[in-house]
DNA sequence: TGAGGGACTTAGCACTTGGGCA
DNA sequence: TGCCCAAGTGCTAAGTCCCTCA
């Protein structure tokens, strides 16, 4: 157990500087082991967290000195394999490909393929010329070994109509969507107990969670950006495909679907269930445990403390670099600028790729054309990041930044290597150099979470309400994000959403005027009070005529709707319903209170529905003022963060002991930032995480 | 030394869930 | 109570980085 840099208080313990290592060794207790779990004191909760994490330190210290090489992950592993999906069910007679406008009778195999792209009929995917060229092709290949029963030759893919296969599905869809929720609770509960026995493991006698347990379907490939091989068909995969990774005296799962495994193995120093080979780009996939489980767990508080051992380093670091800039020897210089740009900038290492996969870049990895010199003192990125995302960044840089990217451009064409001196490799063995296990991936890690650290420090409003503290949250949360260019698609119905929020923030000051000039009427004094007499300055007479004939209008719809459903109520207890005249009454009253708002407009005087005393209206403006105030919050956050995903730096670059310490000392409860998922992975409801995640120490820092 | 294999993290999108509001 | 939309979750593609081998 190490102390804390704050006073010496104990505080989460450290992880030696090397291990990826499983945990090893917690023991349940007897009660838990019998499935009533044990209701601890927060004090036993602490003392056992201690307890099981010395033990853990022990186990793999233990471990790493029997090998000698620290490689050993776990010393049991138990687990039920994966679950692979239900075979193909044939589309019924009437639902057919139409080749040419006939009906084409296709046999399972290639029918199967063929609502692989009729079910993406509404999707840009279809509409895009290689997809479709990719998944043609793949079609053709399947129709040779199940061609049409009705001997129809498929040559041309303009030729095909998947209409009636799509129409099939989406009635499908919406037959499923309007399933009572007894029905579909039903479904549930079936799938669940088909599941069941997939969803956790034993690892080390531990019940673990598994991650994704299901194998993945068949279906076309789903390639980001402009990947050469979208629309390709990925093969239904058969028990034969797949490798188990299991523990080595434990039973061998049966697949449930006919077949045997491709291989079992015992391989304890992965962390993998089992693994396979994807036909589209001959890469491995694997199933690992889940995020909230021990072994990702420890691995995640192993990225942060490295992270955080960079602060170190990163000043020597900066210092070298700095001076490497002018270094004589060009691959010094280069790697040093590439540095600046992984360092500064946030840019990922950007290993080489092949031909057949989308063309995106890195740091490394960046040509001339992704780089423009805007002087004096300017770069210009603009290029496709992982997942195709858009990198565009006009930043001035160090003035020696800005001339080495001009010299590095010196005679070379625009899709030439940048930094033609420098690999991935070779930068990230530099980096080691300073600091065992440091790689370009670390700067991301240690650059947000210090953002992080830094501005909630600076910008959160110590007397403010928890939604502005969230908001100072949110805000830093953001900057990271814009600093990482996590990115997403703005929702579809943004703009309308914005302007519907616009019109309700509207709403409330209208609500707030209407109370300020009750109180005007109620005693005159209240005029020259500074808090009643600030106007809201953007309701204009246009405006609040429309608001106050739409507030009619709602009413009175809502009054016809009372009307009807009152009277279906009547004829259902077999009592005598309400005459057309009751509803002409109330209507009435509706038109009244609207002709007395007209009334009142401009005379800066308004009686309230139902008449309240002075100090109630007084305080209705407060709580209303706080309304406006947080509503005008929620709208900025909402405006500003559009474009912007919060989620990603949140799950992996900001260290949780940051926000679980900032939480504990601004009274903010954790559950407003992390979703119960996280919350469990980052250890606030389960023993295991406790002391890396749970910073009880308000003054925690990164 | 570089290419390729392998294991793991990081990423955005699509679908599902659930909470607030009328 | 039902509807709508935002938040949450699952899925799987796409990165990083280490290791091995020729």
């Amino acid at each position: 157990m190490e102390t804390s840099e704050n006073d010496g208080e104990i505080s989460t313990p450290k992880p030696k500087a090397k291990s990826s290592k499983a945990t090893n060794g917690t023991k349940k207790s007897k009660a838990e082991a019998n499935g009533s779990p044990k209701k601890a004191s927060k004090e036993e909760e602490e003392e056992d967290t201690y307890k099981w994490w010395e033990q853990q330190q022990q186990d793999e210290q233990d471990a790493a000195d029997a090998l000698g090489d620290g490689s050993v992950k776990w010393k049991t592993l138990q687990h039920n394999g994966v679950l692979f999906p239900p075979p193909y069910q044939p589309l019924p007679d009437h639902v057919k490909l139409h080749y040419n406008g006939k009906p084409v009778s296709l046999p399972p195999a290639a029918e199967e393929v063929a609502g692989f792209f009729a079910a993406m009929l509404a999707t840009d995917h279809a509409r895009d010329s290689v997809f479709q060229e990719n998944f043609f092709k793949d079609f053709l290949r399947v129709l040779k070994d199940a061609p049409p029963k009705d001997g129809t030759v498929i040559e041309t893919f303009e030729s095909c109509d998947f209409r009636k296969m799509y129409d099939h599905f989406e009635s499908e869809k919406a037959k499923k969507q309007g399933m009572t929720s007894a029905q579909k609770k039903e479904l549930k509960e079936a799938q669940n107990q088909v599941e069941e026995k997939y969803k956790t493991c034993l690892l080390d006698g531990r019940k673990e969670k598994v991650g994704n347990f299901r194998v993945e379907p068949p279906g076309l490939f789903r390639g980001r950006g402009d990947h050469p091989k979208k629309g390709a068909l990925k093969n239904r995969l058969r028990p034969e495909d797949i490798v188990i990774n299991i523990g080595e005296n434990e039973e061998i799962p049966v697949p449930n679907v006919p077949g045997t495994w491709k291989k079992v193995v015992h391989d304890n120093t992965v962390t993998w269930l089992a693994n396979w080979k994807e036909n589209i780009n001959g890469n491995f996939k694997y199933v690992f445990l889940a995020a909230s489980s021990s072994l990702k767990g420890q691995s995640d508080m192993n990225k942060f403390e490295k992270a955080r051992e960079l602060k170190k380093h990163v000043d020597r670091i900066r210092k070298d670099y700095s001076q490497d800039l002018r270094a004589k020897v060009m691959a010094d210089r280069q790697r040093a600028t590439a540095m600046y740009f992984i360092d500064k900038l946030a840019l990922r290492a950007g290993n080489e790729k092949g031909e057949d996969e989308a063309d995106t870049v890195g740091c490394c990895s960046l040509r001339c054309e992704h780089v423009t010199a805007d002087p004096p003192d300017k770069l210009i990125f603009d290029f496709l990041g992982k997942d195709s995302i858009r990198y565009y960044n006009n930043v001035p840089v160090d003035p020696q930044v800005f001339k080495n990217v001009r010299i590095f451009k010196e005679g070379k064409d625009h899709d030439d290597s940048l930094f033609d001196r420098v690999t991935t490799g070779a930068l990230n063995k530099h980096l080691a150099s300073y600091m065992p296990g440091l790689t370009a991936k670390v700067f991301r890690t240690y650059n947000a979470s210090i953002t992080l650290q830094q501005q909630l420090d600076d910008h959160t409003p110590a007397d403010g309400t928890v939604m502005e503290k969230l908001a100072a949250y949110n805000k830093a949360n953001r900057m990271v994000a814009i600093l990482c260019n996590h990115q997403r698609s703005v929702a579809k119905g943004h703009g309308d959403s914005m302007q519907k929020m616009a019109d309700k923030l509207k709403g409330l000051k209208y609500d707030r005027m209407k109370l300020r000039h009750a109180l005007f009427a109620l005693d005159a004094k209240y005029r020259k009070k500074k808090a009643f007499s600030e106007l809201e300055s953007d309701l204009d007479e246009e405006w609040i005529e429309s608001w106050e004939d739409r507030l009619r209008d709602k009413d009175i719809e809502k009054a016809e709707k009372k009307f009807i459903k009152d009277n279906e109520k009547l004829t259902a207890e077999g009592k005598e319903t309400l005459e057309e005249s009751v509803l002409k009454d109330r209507i009435k009253d509706i038109r009244q209170e609207h002709a007395r708002l007209v009334k009142e407009r401009g005379t800066d005087k308004a009686e309230l529905k139902r008449s309240k005393p002075a100090e109630k209206i007084e305080e209705a403006i407060e709580s209303l003022d706080q309304k406006i105030k947080n509503f005008k919050l929620q709208m900025e956050d909402k405006e500003e963060g559009k474009e912007v995903s919060l989620g990603t730096s949140k799950i992996n670059y900001l260290d949780p002991r940051i926000t679980s310490a900032w939480c504990a000392k601004h009274d903010v409860p954790i559950t407003k930032i992390f979703s119960k998922a996280l919350v469990q992975k980052c250890g606030h409801q389960t023993l295991f995480f406790l002391p890396w995640a749970m910073s009880s120490d308000p003054d925690w820092k990164f």
